[in-house]
DNA sequence: CAATAATATATCAGATATGATATATTAGAC
DNA sequence: GTCTAATATATCATATCTGATATATTATTG
C-alpha cells in the first residue's frame, strides 16, 4: 500500500503493515472500519452543531480527550462508544442506521 | 420494575437493580440496549438461514460459545462482535443500518 | 428409546477499551 | 501580536470484552 495513507492510519493506532497489510484485510475487516470512520465523522458533524467536545463529554460522563479521540478515527475507541455518543448530540437510532447503511459496499 | 422482567435481564447478565432500576434508564441507555438486543437477534435469523453457530465461529477466529451469547444478548457482547458476526454472514453496512434504524424511538 | 449434533452456560487469563489527567497544539476574539 | 477557548495527543490504572475450554442442556435422527 501507499506509505503515506500506511502512515496516516498508523497514527490514529491501526495496525497496518507488520501483520495485515492494508490490502489483506478481508471485506469485512474494510467493512468494520469504514463503519468506524463512517461514525467517526458523523458524529464530528452532529457534535459541532450542538455543542463543544467537553460539553457532549459531561453528557456521557466521559472525557474530551476521547471525544476528541472519537471524532478522529482513533482506533482504541469502540464503536459502542461512537454509538452512545452520537445518541447523545440527540441523534435517533434512525439516523445512526442511516449513517451506517451509506458505508459503501466493495 | 417488573420483577420476571428483572431476572429475565440480569440473567443475561445486564446490571439492573441495585444502581440503575429499568425505569431510571436514560432514553441513551435504553437505546444502546435495544440496538445491541436488535443486532443479536438480526444475527440468530441469518446465522440460522445459512449456517450452524460453530461454522460462523471459525469465519471469525472466535468460539461456537461466543456466537451463542451474541445470539442471545449476552451483556458481555460488544456491538462491534455482534457487527463482525452479521458481517460474516455476508450480510451488508446497508443491512445492518437498516437493522438499526428498526429500533424503535422512546 | 439411544446416539449425536447443535446450542447454551460457566469460568478464566489475556487483550482491548475506558475515563482520568497532564499537557500540547490550534482557532478565534480582541 | 496576546489571551483564551477549543481540540488534540500522551500516558496510565481499572474495567470490560475477548477467545478458549470444559461441560451442560436441548434438538434431531435413527
Amino acid at each position: 500500500m501507499e506509505e503515506s495513507k500506511r502512515q496516516h492510519l498508523e497514527k490514529k493506532g491501526w495496525k497496518v503493515g507488520t501483520v495485515s497489510e492494508f490490502l489483506d484485510l478481508t471485506p469485512e475487516e474494510t467493512a468494520v472500519m469504514e463503519i468506524k470512520l463512517a461514525l467517526s465523522r458523523y458524529l464530528k458533524e452532529r457534535r459541532k452543531q450542538a455543542m463543544t467536545q467537553a460539553e457532549l463529554a459531561e453528557k456521557l460522563h466521559s472525557s474530551q480527550p476521547r471525544i476528541a479521540k472519537a471524532e478522529n478515527g482513533d482506533a482504541s475507541v469502540s464503536i459502542e462508544l461512537l454509538i452512545r455518543a452520537i445518541l447523545a448530540t440527540g441523534a435517533t437510532p434512525q439516523e445512526i442506521g442511516k449513517a451506517i447503511a451509506q458505508v459503501s459496499n466493495l
